[in-house]
DNA sequence: GCAGAAAGACCGATCGTTCTCTCTCTACTC
DNA sequence: GAGTAGAGAGAGAACGATCGGTCTTTCTGC
């Protein structure tokens, strides 16, 4: 079969953009090994001498995600705060819900097929969550809300919500609901 | 192996029963037909006796365990009403989050391993998701709240990420998150 | 007697992983 | 600049284990 990604590009990134588009869009046990080194035009010993293992594979697609994430917000955290960075970080949110390839959260997917909170996967995943949870909370309590505490973890709690029933509802609708929720929550008066 | 469900039951019940176990707590994928008999104390051919393949069982084991939440929902409706009952259900979410065995949605993992949404089992999904959101809807509109279909899907997001968040983060902290949040959105004045 | 269950061999396919062997490109030495 | 070692990559066979699924045979209970 004809390699999907282009051979111009080092094996290694090669094979992660390959993992990464696999993974989620048909989760990560689904995906074998063999469709890997196809699709990504690698051979086998390339891969594993990239990676000890399909699972440093899998943890290597999630940190690079988050890290792509984590550049995404902090593009906005730069140039705005408070109340405007924080309605900024939502409209991401549900805009990557009404994406054509969309399928719902690449952290809380994979956490689903990896049961052990202990597991390396898992422990990247919460990483990310902790990461994502503090964001939330500084920009809240930049925002001047009076719990900011409380507030980021609703915010979590619709992020999550939204990023599920985005895939299995009407994302269109997911998304409007979302902003209003969150535009609701942080109350319609005037904030930093 | 020893058979780890009373072998009183009929085979059929012992497999569900085991399966239910088995999927929900390490997911679909992982877990194969040689521990799903062996754990039920059954055969292979009775396996198959009962169920044309493995995807029919776990449809059916989503089936059964969709039944069992519309059971314990119809319970709630059908003694009380408007905004008791709905306070009723979400609590029973937020008291779900914090079971010993708690493993998040059965239904959001189980779609995470099924990225076809005409997959049998993604309509099984389909089928619980709309049926919640419909009783939502029905007792927001009970409980008199002036738009009960935007506030289903806030609610839906809610439980969504109420679910997802129990698994990975404080499962006690997502329950009183959850509940105020719902408080929040119904109002704290009088309904009916 | 007959259906359903137990027991377990068996199927091809695929799983993740390791292996050998060849080739190419780079970098260092003289 | 020429020669050479060595790492990285390509190609593909092979590993044992497990996957979902089918088969035959024996036994049990109504």
């Amino acid at each position: 079969m004809t390699p999907v990604v282009e051979s111009t590009l080092h094996p290694r990134e090669r094979l992660l953009r390959t993992a990464s588009r696999l993974f989620y869009a048909e989760g990560v046990h689904t995906v074998g090994v063999d469709r890997l080194v196809t699709e990504a035009g690698i051979t086998r010993a390339t891969f594993y001498r990239h990676f000890p293992s399909k699972e440093d594979l899998v943890e290597a697609y999630l940190r690079a995600r988050s890290e792509g994430i984590r550049r995404a917000v902090d593009a906005i955290t730069g140039t705005s705060g408070g109340r405007a960075a924080l309605l900024s970080v939502v409209d991401l949110i549900g805009d990557d819900t009404c994406r054509q390839d969309f399928r719902g959260c690449a952290f809380l997917n994979a956490a689903a097929e990896y049961p052990d909170p202990a597991h390396q996967v898992r422990v990247a995943i919460a990483e990310h969550r902790a990461w994502f949870s503090g964001v939330l909370r500084d920009l809240l309590a930049g925002a001047g809300h009076p719990e900011p505490d409380h507030a980021a973890r609703v915010l979590v709690l619709l992020r999550d919500g939204a990023l599920q029933s985005g895939e299995l509802d009407d994302p269109q609708v997911v998304r409007e609901t979302l902003l209003r929720a969150v535009h609701d929550l942080l109350g319609t008066g005037r904030a930093a």
